[in-house]
RNA sequence: CGGGGUAUAGCUCAGCUUGGUAGAGCACUGGUUUUGGGAACCAGGGGUCGCAUGUUCGAAUCCUGCUGCCCCGACCA
């Protein structure tokens, strides 16, 4: 993409609304335009590292055996009323009333709806397991909508529904989830730790948040150390075979958020040293809630000897448009962002510093078009701004790495080349350019570990 | 939902106390000179001063009501 010919309104300036660092950042980048409290669009640089996010989110997904679909942002009252969740959800749900009086509402996530899919149409034992997934927007009406997209009224989340006959079998859904979300997280370079959780209003017995260590965190938690450094399942995990042993691994060291934290249990089983507490931003949950809503709603199979029984069931979000903001919480400096390869919005961007300039132009042409016949996200800033100015937006923006071509490295036949990350700078000559850069992306993708 | 704040150009803000032709910086347009960490100068364009009502010869400014947005708290699969 040449700058030139993209949409990309950098803020100088902080808006004056802006709390936290990456609400502030987001603003700045060009990433999200504030529309009304807890309202944003999403202009074209955020809306790429977003489509990133959900892209890894869904591969995972799929790797474990869910399968995607997708439900309508509205939804029939009467299917919420079936499960007693009409009158309990409250004020933060939206409640629309069509041409024809009937009831709606913008669902705020959709155990009801997927029920009623099940239901329909899964009538035996022999069809389950089953994990159904779709990424839709929500909307809650939360009474303080805050920190930028970190706490929107409408947003865009990924739920996984798991449909079992029995406990144990629903325990077998649920670790495979455990691990795909650990394995999202890492691919996003994300350190997430799955923490003991409360419920709340989707109900259940069982439940994990998968946590991010941030100051701006607006969960108090409890962790053990070790859990920071934890070996994550590879690509040719098998979601088949017994995966308790992982899960069991990760789950006998302390880890819970406040509302369920014992502090002395917590200090009794973690040593001094190794003792973590902390603020935690929540960027995935995973439920088991058994029959809760199958048995209300009629959601039931007949097993092996006839019988016809409630299935069990569990739930499974990941906050898509949340995850933007906590990888920026996450990773950045006084500068602006640093994205991690992964979900970069660009891979790499060249910083032409005298567009006008025949020579420098050429050459920046030729990296240009090299670079994207080897398959490399390319930003290419062929504007005629100050070099400083070029600098500036480019750390912002946070592309992981920048080539900088002007007259000095034209003349020696070098390009200039930044990691954004490390700050690192060193010249390499330009006829090896392309095959460094895809030495260092290819693997940071991290879509092939 | 309780408490506090705020609303003037795309952004950050001044002007309001004490009513009298709507301002600055950044951004934008044209031009000249520049060019390796947010260039300089010259000339321009851009505003129902959140909305409504009242007071007044005259309201961005004073009164009243409403609304939006932000912060603190409670809430938050």
């Amino acid at each position: 993409m040449r700058l030139s010919n993209y949409f990309l309104p950098v803020l100088k300036e902080v808006p004056k609304d802006a709390e936290i660092v990456s609400h502030r950042l987001m603003l700045r980048a060009g990433m999200i335009r504030q529309q009304a409290a807890g309202l944003y669009s999403w202009l074209p640089l955020g809306f790429k590292v977003m489509q990133k996010v959900q892209k890894i989110v869904e591969q995972e997904q799929n790797r474990a055996g869910a399968i995607e679909l997708l439900m309508p942002t509205l939804q029939p009252a009467d299917l919420w009323r079936e499960s007693g969740r009409y009158d309990a959800y409250g004020k933060e749900m939206l409640r629309i009333t069509d041409r024809g009086e009937r009831d709606l509402l913008y669902g705020p996530t959709n155990e009801e709806m997927i029920t009623d899919i099940f239901r329909s149409s899964i009538k035996s034992y022999k069809d389950l397991p089953l994990n159904l997934y779709h990424v839709q927007w929500k909307f809650r009406d939360e009474v303080r909508p805050r920190f930028g997209t970190m706490r929107s009224r409408e947003f865009l989340m990924k739920d996984a529904y798991s449909f079992d006959l029995n406990e144990d079998e629903a325990a077998k859904s649920y670790n495979k989830m455990f691990v795909a979300y650990l394995r999202t997280y890492y691919r996003m370079g994300l350190t997430a730790i799955p923490m003991r959780a409360d419920t709340g209003p989707i109900g259940g017995e069982l439940s994990h948040e998968f946590i991010i260590i941030a100051d701006t965190g607006e969960s108090e938690v409890y962790c053990h150390s070790d859990l920071l450094n934890k070996a994550i399942p590879s690509i040719d995990i098998d979601y088949n075979s017994d995966l308790s042993s992982i899960i069991d691994d990760w789950t006998s060291l302390f880890a819970a958020t406040d509302d369920v934290a014992d502090v002395a249990e917590f200090e009794n089983a973690v040593p001094n040293d190794k003792r973590i507490k902390a603020r935690g931003i929540e960027v995935g949950q995973l439920f088991y809630f058994g029959d809760k809503y199958s048995k209300p709603m009629g959601a039931t199979v007949t097993d092996s000897n006839g019988k016809e029984v409630a299935v069990h069931m569990g739930s499974y979000g990941i906050g898509i448009t949340r995850i933007v903001p906590a990888i920026i919480e996450a990773s950045h400096d006084e500068n602006g962002i640093i994205w991690p390869v992964s979900v970069a919005p660009f891979e790499v961007i060249i910083l032409n510093l005298r567009a006008k300039d025949e020579e420098c132009s050429k050459v920046c042409e030729n990296l240009y078009s090299e670079l994207k016949s080897a398959n490399i996200d390319v930003l290419y800033d062929d504007t005629d701004q100050g070099a400083g100015a070029k600098f500036a937006t480019a750390d912002l923006i946070g592309i992981p790495f920048q080539l900088v071509i002007g007259p000095r490295g034209v003349k020696s036949g070098e390009a200039e080349f930044k990691n954004r990350a490390s700050g690192e700078k060193n010249n390499i000559p330009l006829s090896g350019v392309v095959q460094t850069i895809v030495d260092l992306v290819i693997p940071q993708r991290r879509d092939k570990i």
